[in-house]
DNA sequence: TTGACTTTTAAGCATCTTGCATATATGCTG
DNA sequence: CAGCATATATGCAAGATGCTTAAAAGTCAA
């Protein structure tokens, strides 16, 4: 090409001193995913004020200046749920002009995988709970999904449903090569418990046999010699995640 | 259940101050991204001012408020290069506090992979030129990368090596699932040079006829007919990648 | 013209993985 | 103790993968 172009002044100036300038404002929403009883739920907050009073959205707040977005995702998961030490991914960076009414918002999206357990003792209320997720398209196609509550479907508000789409579909890609579906296990666990969990993300059946070799074969698992109880046929043998510090 | 005052949406609009929080300011940054004779190659800047005068960096600029953060990726990458219809694609948002020794900027990074026959044009200057990846670690590991120039290695300015890790990590990955390798070969091509871009990007050999099966069988790709010339061994056939919507 | 040379393309085969079928093991229940 | 449901193990066919061999098609040198 010819040499690059002179800068105009504004981009001059915003090179030179970005404070000059207004920037927009800098979210962090967090969708919090657990698998309980075969159905994949996330953590929702009912709004209480416009836009969107009354519905739903991913909890989520600004990013203070004195942290990092991991640790403001962080910051925030625990202010909703008590929760501290959560797996935290960030997901992807959402910037459509229109995402928030009010003004340029843009957010920055993180997921976050909890064993069930760790929730229960998480109120249940009538403005933080857990949702069943609707995702009405199969593998890792994408789009918005929605949430169902009261034997009814419902749209997050802002762009959540974009944003938890997107999450579905990242772990339903990560499962196959990344130790994510521990995760959303108790410490000790089953294979069945374990495939489980899988089917219950990629929302279709897999193979048990060979789920159970691959996994085997992986080398993250490690058997316990302990077997459940309490259930009226053969029990299984329960396993812990080998860390990856260990290996 | 309504409030004892109600606010309307509207109200709500024009009572509300987005200003009330200091906010980051937000950029975004390029990794723009080349294979030329199996080397990989990622376009840098040298700056002029201090911080980090006269190192490299990877293009990027400020986001406006009336664009999104697709828009200013593709806008800056034209700015610089005088490219368009580029593929471009989010990789990963960076916050770091200390990113940049100015102020508390957060990133938001793309990468850009581009045919080398659509950058001949660009002229290599001292301040805009074409720099070669030098990838410390195999496979998927990541972690940070330095570009080499003149013989030498460098470290990019501010926590571009990191961006260009992340980068470089990410399109390893892609390269099994998505039809990545066509963006950086020109529209006819053999399958040895694919072949050959898959094992730049991978930094190592893969075995050819499991190669040329794999990619003959997904169905991604077109026999044109036409041979190669001016080889003085066998000419290949081009092929061609089917576009998706063709499908 | 012809044979040497190099690379593409094709075909054959052993090995590994995957999905499916079959068989055995184990604990609970009536 | 037989019946039952599920866990666990084994065998096998189909497909994918890596390697070997071989034929095809162009250039080059004698």
């Amino acid at each position: 090409m010819k040499n690059p172009k002179p800068q105009t002044e504004q981009e001059f100036l915003e090179t030179y001193d970005p404070n000059i300038f207004p920037h927009p404002s800098l979210s962090v929403d967090v969708a919090m995913l657990t698998v309980r009883q075969r159905s994949l739920e996330v953590l929702v907050i009912k709004r209480t004020e416009h836009p969107f009073k009354d519905r739903y959205t991913l909890p989520g707040g600004f990013v203070h200046l004195d942290e990092t977005l991991d640790q403001a995702a962080a910051r925030l998961l625990k202010a909703k749920t008590g929760l501290d030490n959560v797996f935290l991914e960030q997901l992807y960076t959402f910037g459509r002009l229109d995402r928030d009414p009010r003004t340029r918002v843009i957010s920055v999206a993180y997921y976050a995988l909890v064993n069930t357990e760790r929730l229960e003792a998480l109120e249940n209320t009538d403005t933080i709970r857990l949702a069943r997720v609707e995702v009405p398209w199969l593998g890792e196609v994408g789009g918005k999904v929605q949430i169902r509550l009261e034997k009814q479907n419902h749209d997050l508000a802002f762009d959540h449903g974009e944003i938890l789409g997107t999450a579905v579909k990242r772990i339903r890609g990560k499962l196959d090569y990344a130790p994510i579906g521990f995760q959303l296990l108790p410490e000790r666990f089953t294979l069945r418990q374990l495939q489980d969990v899988h089917e219950t993300i990629l929302a279709r059946g897999v193979n048990k046999d060979s789920f159970r070799r691959r996994m085997l074969a992986s080398e993250q698992l490690e058997a316990t010699g302990a077997l459940e109880s309490g259930v009226d046929y053969r029990p299984a043998e329960f396993y812990t995640f080998k860390s990856p510090s260990a290996l």
